[in-house]
DNA sequence: CACTCCTTTTTGATTAATCAAAAATTATAC
DNA sequence: GTATAATTTTTGATTAATCAAAAAGGAGTG
């Protein structure tokens, strides 16, 4: 069985790949996962080793097609596990993160499975990132970053893509969840500011923070 | 953070030495743990000098109060576990042991709590094992050993203090768990036997199985 | 008291993961 | 095309947990 550790990287390597697509430097695998590059170095060769990524020195890491599907499968128990401490223990959004981080190494595949049924094969977690299947499939939408729409546009709020607790709470307070409907008031390049109307109330983000919202657009 | 091999020495510790009651040998605990007595007594080291445990060399280890207290939330935890597993999940019951055994060391005090208040603030786990308080209570029972039960004896099954899987799984198809109704036909000291009437057949357990059955008496 | 037996402790090695700091490599600049 | 900067890799140490095997300690027997 592979350690939390190495799930960790493979996790890393997931997401920074942009699954799969480009090769992952050192540093920036490093910087994700709070080591030090010597320490991150190490582990891609342990990796490398047991088959689980391609390691050019000094050219950047790879998973292979073996880490690729075990790295899938983390993400696939982290996203259920989320859900169902939202959905069935009623826990706030912004916590379950770093719960589900904990848990995702030792529930068993069983345990997922049922939840999974009890959740009712869900596809969406809550902060509406894609739940891969269970062979591996991620079911990606075709998402718009709330920072590159138009006044006028009235969207809907489908992914929230920051983790960061203090994040999830601020935008829950001004009803930017999945879901919810919102209008683009204004926006202001030199600004760098986007205004939006959601509910009753007008807020206005950063295009930093706007990149962190997905939308879909409506009509 | 104590390790999850901490945690789980201070557990074995706790029920070897009947809570806290006599001394536990560094052979026993490590025979209980599958380690060597070597790995043991470094182990018992490490609890002495973090004042969870008391270690007088050559005459046994005992919980200190703060081992203690440690050792009945890992109980709890892993209690309450279970029980949500089999209530909850719908696993089976001689499934849950091992799978508490792991997540036990991860999931957080807040999931704890909100298991507890979905399962309606239980006393006893699936095999009948009571679940301490959060003030780390224990509600034991008068219970007896079926193997000592007299013939004619109606009782009711209280607790098997087995966790091992094919056991627990004997057992549930013999109609024996927590809540069932049996009677004692017969005993005999020279075979090591009892025979008992469970459901509409009839059962004979060596008196080292009927050792792990304990029971309330009825009538 | 000495001898043996059994248990416990000690010692030295190993594995996974990490860090700090030194060395090597690649990329960039002039 | 050498010097400089930035990144990556290597090296050597550390920590937690373990094992195998050697050494030490306690208990019972004669």
């Amino acid at each position: 069985m592979l350690t939390s550790t190495v799930e960790n990287y493979l996790k890393a390597l997931l997401m920074l790949s942009n699954q799969g697509e480009k090769r992952v430097s050192t540093g920036d695998l490093a910087k994700s996962l709070h080591v030090t590059p010597g320490s991150a170095t190490s582990m891609i060769k342990t990796l490398a080793e047991a088959g689980l990524a391609n390691h050019k020195p000094h050219y950047g890491v790879l998973l292979t097609e073996e880490g690729q599907t075990l790295a899938v499968h983390v993400v696939r128990r982290h996203r259920i596990i989320e859900l169902f401490l939202v959905n069935i223990l009623e826990m706030e959004w912004d916590a379950v993160h770093a719960e589900a981080e904990q848990l995702e190494h030792v529930v068993s595949d069983d345990v997922i499975a049922r939840m999974d049924k009890l959740l009712g094969y869900p596809t969406l977690d809550p902060h509406g990132d894609p739940i891969p299947s269970v062979d591996g499939i991620f079911i990606e939408r075709p998402l718009h970053q709330l920072s590159h729409c138009e006044e006028g546009q009235r969207v809907k709020v489908a992914r929230i893509s920051d983790q960061n607790s203090s994040f999830l709470k601020f935008a829950e307070s001004h009803g930017l969840t999945p879901g919810a409907t919102i209008e683009v008031q204004r926006r202001n390049e030199h600004a760098d500011s986007i205004t939006l109307q959601s509910n009753d109330e007008e807020i206005t983000l950063g295009f930093t923070a706007a990149n962190r919202i997905e939308v879909e657009l409506l009509t």
